[in-house]
DNA sequence: TGAAGGTACCTTGCAATACAAGGATACTTT
DNA sequence: AAAGTATCCTTGTATTGCAAGGTACCTTCA
């Protein structure tokens, strides 16, 4: 478990809404996106991108377009759709969450919120005996 | 490609920081794992927590020793060891580093270092010919 | 006594994703 | 024609979250 591994477990999910917010911004096609995630320190590898899109395309979150430069093999250009922005929409929000919670958790709690549901004796401390081995060993 | 499924993986990764910053700041228990971090609205089940716990132990982050309580079956409690502190703190700071990549991403560059690495002819709107499908089709 | 319930610990099988590595096609250059 | 470049794509592996289920210890109470 190093710390290499580690990043790439936190990107779970989150490329995926990277990709998606890219494509929001303006059509552009795969290489490009790679560029433009390289620019904010988010690296994706090509292995990684086309099944992504792929999986953008099925899900009726994207489309694309083949175009012709004048120079090169042909690109596939893509465009996020209507439901891929409320998907985006909805990606975000998630996403926004899940930072709070995780700064509460890092840092404990900004503000709790008083009106809790129905634990107030929760934070007992554990002073009890110490056995160190009580059942059978591993 | 549901919602659901989205949040499950972008918790990925952040799991294992989270439920180690949790045993960072004192000695716990599993079940009192599981409810810390609901209050933080981070929900981790047992079929997600033990194995998590094993991959920590196995990798000296953390450390548990068995304690008798006076109700109840015994209880394994676990503490974090240096080599999990300074883990962790390799964890927040790649977590502070996906959260500002990410909102880069999300909502345009913050403050664009002005001195980029060699590319500065970037922003190439992509206007070129639009013929519909140039090569096999899919 | 012994049966039921609660608490705690753990395992198995499945689904999803990131990535390394490699391959295929179209175009350009020498 | 041969080599190089840009673009697209696939396969296999590793890791992780989760649902579901199982085991063990302890308490309660009929």
């Amino acid at each position: 478990m190093d710390i290499k591994n580690a990043k790439a477990q936190m990107r779970k999910g989150v490329l995926e809404m990277c990709v998606l917010a890219v494509i929001a911004e303006r059509e552009t096609y795969p290489p490009e996106i790679v560029e433009r995630l390289r620019g904010t320190n988010l690296f994706i590898v090509e292995g990684t991108l086309y099944p992504l899109l792929i999986r953008l395309k099925n899900d009726g979150l994207v489309d694309y377009i083949w175009r012709e430069g004048s120079q090169g093999p042909p690109r596939k250009y893509f465009n996020i759709t209507d439901t891929g922005r409320q998907f985006l929409q909805e990606l975000t929000d998630s996403w926004q969450e899940l930072v709070e919670s995780v700064a509460q958790t890092l840092y404990g709690a900004a503000d709790e919120k008083p009106a809790s549901k129905k634990s107030s004796a929760k934070k007992t401390p554990p002073a009890l005996n110490i056995e160190p081995m009580p059942p059978s060993g591993e």
